[in-house]
DNA sequence: GAACAAACGGAACATCGTCCCGCTTCCATC
DNA sequence: GATGGAAGCGGGACGATGTTCCGTTTGTTC
């Protein structure tokens, strides 16, 4: 592993080839803001140059493309979850920042919330990379907070990662709803006693 | 209104028009049940034994479609709003278990809180009716519990309904979410100081 | 510079919602 | 009971979208 990209570099790439990678990325970046992420296909490739195969030969999946596109976002919010238990001043604390943190993710990507809870399965990459990136932590942070009894224990952290993703849909140019809020409510709902 | 049916009647409908309506809300309900409300127009209008067209002549829209098979269902809802606040213990109370019936309702429909959630126009009149006919049931509860200070005041019935509405996207056919529980717990979170 | 494989573009295919057109069926009237 | 006109109908047409296929182009290597 000298360049920490692939586990194993059997054929270098073509030049062209990687080229058109980065720019599929940048292209699909700027039309999900512009249009969410279930903007067509044929919009991205439009915008990045390309034809549509191209798309599909690079993220063999709509999937894998949202994946690549959002996958640094995801792994600061992965990061920020012990960074968070060791600074805040309890358990739940850190955990109702964490969710904040992600909702915030969440909420400012048009229709990600939504896709990301599809059960097309041709989003089952999207949907397996966000949980088995995000979901350990959030169980550390609802264990502390349970070991120290600060919230109920009964609830795991798929559930509420997954109750946090579906208020999350929705919640963008709607003034009207704040999903921060009750997601808010939701943690705060996990302090109560059984 | 003599039949309480329209408000007004100026043509009355041809008999095989009216049967085909009601051969159509049959199949559609039985076609849901098996397929989930977004089951393709023509799988529905297979099952009524009719033409596509047929569909869109009786039901302008897909969602209208939607609002007449579960139009009895959501009434019932509606209906149990001031019943439960009569008869239970406290308004809180009532508020939990009349959320605990919209969302008993939204759970075991496939997709159809997924649905309700969509800003696809063409859903508007399915969002539209759900919220003129259940917002303002919810805003009673919601200000009876605020008026006797057991819940906090700052959240609306928009806000509640439509996140209750969210938890329950995905509810069905996965055991390990329990988006009555979830409810539960936002209901719960109410309760806390704001 | 030539050959080979990788990569490409765009057309082709499949699916789905929706609309249109020509035919059928009902029913008020005679 | 016959009949003409309108309401209603069926299925195919159209447009949008995701995905795949294939002939062509382009990078790399010798």
């Amino acid at each position: 592993m000298t360049d920490g990209e692939q586990h194993a570099a059997p054929r270098p790439k073509r030049a062209d080839a990687r080229r058109n990678a980065e720019t599929l990325l940048d292209a699909a970046a700027a039309v999900f803001v512009a249009s969410g992420v279930d903007a067509p296909v044929r919009d991205i490739a439009a915008a990045a140059g390309v034809g549509t195969a191209t798309i599909y030969r690079h993220f063999p999946t709509r999937a894998d493309l949202i994946v690549a596109v959002y996958r640094h976002q995801v792994e600061a919010c992965a990061e920020a979850g012990p960074a968070l238990l060791a600074e805040a001043p309890t358990a739940h604390e850190a955990l109702r920042r964490w969710m904040d943190l992600f909702v915030d993710f969440l909420a400012t990507k048009h229709g990600l919330a939504a896709v990301l809870q599809s059960d097309d399965p041709g989003f089952a990459p999207l949907h397996a990379y966000f949980l088995d990136r995000l979901v350990p932590v959030c169980t550390e942070l609802l264990g502390a907070a349970a070991g120290a009894g600060e919230i109920r224990s009964d609830i795991t952290a798929y559930e509420l990662m997954r109750g946090a993703g579906n208020l999350c849909i929705g919640a963008e140019d709607n003034p009207r709803y704040d999903a921060r809020r009750l997601v808010g409510l939701l943690v705060t709902g996990l302090g109560a006693p059984n």
